[in-house]
DNA sequence: CTGAACTGATTGATGCGTCAATTATCCGGG
DNA sequence: CCCGGATAATTGACGCATCAATCAGTTCAG
């Protein structure tokens, strides 16, 4: 590996944490963490605003552990539920609550917008391209099988 | 901003996540955090391996308190020292120890590797020209002013 | 000199993420 | 039926990151 490589792997760290440091920033004027938006968005495009705990760790990625930490400090703060599952007790539903709903709903444009600022103005079209088959080619490197299997829609 | 732009966006985060992810794994068989890496590389390429705190603290552009947090933790593990500053008694030096220059030596070959194998084998000789034009890019939207003198070697 | 503003550094509180261990429930072979 | 292994989800401990508050020492105007 060159020192050019080199430089240009700590330039890609060190530019997405300055970019998730700003975004982050950014959504918190909604009073939301970059966590609880993955959670919210999930959980609003779900049949019924609600999914199953592991359905939902499934959707967004997540280990069962984190998710369960991190809905604990949603519930307390309103924004979810845990309803006991009608079809397994030893399930949880995690719903969507009317607040829940609200707050994401008006931190959707904003975040956006910030993402249009912040990330998409910086860059030509030329450059999106370029950039979509840098990370399509690094997501197969990192998982050879997914990758190419979510590209021909087969997952 | 078009979906498809969003969708490059997600994938930007989601992949450099998962890659933070991997290496940090990797790193830690040599019992080190990304973090501590960060710190003991820029002590081990201080001058008499000690730096002030504040200069550290500069080096790496952390927030103090995030740097003095952590000191504790890597002092409690016998990886650095801090000793008094003999020109302001408010300060501090930091200081390798001879047990972290040991296992930052041991760990950086495996870890070189790592973003070797995870990193720089998964692009083309042209892609990461790209990707180095991408990052150039968005540190310049980032900082306009520190990007561009950072170049022309002003900084 | 002296005290007010500034600077170097730390602390405490709180949220977040990971790992290992645990609890409770389900299900299928005997 | 029932028991052993799998599965759903949670917990506790710990390291890490951020924010606001604090403490100690320096500096400089008057």
């Amino acid at each position: 590996m060159t020192s050019r490589e080199l430089a240009t792997w700590r330039s890609l760290i060190d530019t997405t944490a300055e970019l998730r440091r700003i975004l982050g920033a950014d959504l918190q004027e909604s009073s939301l963490s970059p966590a609880d938006y993955q959670v919210l968005l999930a959980l609003s495009e779900a049949d019924g605003r609600k999914l199953r705990s592991s359905e939902l760790a499934r959707t967004i990625d997540w280990e069962r552990s984190r998710l369960s930490h991190h809905l604990k400090r949603m519930e307390r703060r309103r924004l979810i539920r845990r309803d006991d599952c009608a079809t397994d007790s030893r399930g949880a539903e995690v719903v969507l609550t009317a607040e829940g709903a609200r707050v994401f709903r008006r931190s959707t444009a904003p975040h956006m917008r910030a993402i249009q600022r912040h990330f998409a103005d910086a860059l030509t079209r030329e450059q999106f391209d370029e950039l979509a088959g840098i990370l399509r080619s690094l997501e197969i490197h990192l998982h050879p099988y997914l990758a190419a299997s979510a590209v021909d829609g087969r997952t």
